[in-house]
DNA sequence: CCGACGTCCTGCTAGC
DNA sequence: TGCTAGCAGGACGTCG
């Protein structure tokens, strides 16, 4: 669920919240999670404060004076908000980091995709993330992301879902992206241009920064760590808008299943390239 | 090796 | 109006 401009969002929001307090207490609820907490990391964290929370692709990292780090993911529905104690529990509450000072960090995920776990100092956190990652997108190098995008016969949507080749980009953003690039979301890569590479790589970013300028998008479930709603939703131009008319040309959006997700675009501004222009 | 697809989970809603 | 099948922003494992 929440792709780049949500998680930056959330982490920007608990930044002030949370940096410099201790954590006092623990709470995990016996709900299983699909990655178990375990109740051995309450003695590792107790005590220790938050030194910095940051974020690398999807990807959630606070950093504990001790070395420790909590990795979170959110998932689809996950949420990591801070709340006065007093306030009541929402459903599907798995987690509470309390400090101790008249509030708390929550970790909520109704389908559960997600998870927090506590990565020792003595683990190397890079072989836990790093791996599965490619580079930020505003640290794309056009000629090496070309290279690896014309080895690879998929669609162009599915490499941008793939997360190592291009770190945070999810479904919304993969959408909202190509149609700014102007390329159909079908295109193999093995047939895209440098020029396109280019325009793609543009596009993205300018997308993820008009997002984050928004506190992304709320669909559904998405809040940002102080609870507020994101309003980029407003702004998406492909992006559940099937059957209305482009915001650029009037034709009508399509939707389709590609990679296994739906997928939008304008026919008329994202055209398959002619066999002549493919070469 | 690469790419397509199923699966984990709950809640909402489009369509009957 | 009421019900239910299908779908939802992600990541990973398996299969061909």
């Amino acid at each position: 669920m929440p792709e780049l401009p949500e998680v930056e969002t959330v982490v920007r929001d608990l930044r002030p919240m949370i940096c410099g307090r201790r954590i006092t207490s623990v709470t995990s609820s016996r709900k299983r999670l699909r990655l178990p907490w375990r109740d051995a990391w309450n003695e590792a964290i107790i005590g220790q404060r938050v030194k910095a929370i940051r974020r690398r692709g999807k990807w959630i990292i606070v950093d504990l004076n001790s070395g420790d780090r909590l990795l979170a993911h959110l998932g689809m529905t996950g949420q990591l908000i801070v709340a006065a104690p007093m306030a009541p529990r929402q459903a599907h509450t798995h987690l509470v980091f309390g400090f101790g000072s008249g509030s708390e960090l929550r970790f909520r995920d109704v389908r559960r995709f997600g998870s927090v776990r506590l990565v020792p100092r003595t683990q190397d956190i890079d072989a836990l993330i790093e791996e599965k990652l490619g580079p930020e997108p505003w640290d794309v190098a056009t000629e090496q992301w070309h290279h690896d995008i014309r080895r690879s016969r998929r669609s162009l949507k599915a490499i941008l879902l793939d997360q190592r080749m291009i770190a945070g980009v999810g479904n919304i953003y993969a959408d909202e992206s190509l149609f700014v690039a102007q390329l159909p979301p079908n295109q193999r890569g093995e047939k895209t241009t440098l020029e396109q590479t280019e325009r793609l790589r543009i596009a993205i970013v300018r997308v993820l920064d008009q997002a984050i300028a928004a506190r992304g998008s709320t669909i559904r479930d998405y809040i940002g760590g102080s609870g507020l709603r994101g309003r980029f939703q407003m702004q998406h131009q492909v992006y559940r808008r099937a059957g209305k008319p482009c915001v650029v040309c009037g034709a009508l959006i399509q939707c389709t299943r590609m990679a296994g997700r739906s997928t939008h675009w304008c026919p008329n501004c994202q055209p398959i390239a002619s066999r002549r222009t493919n070469k």
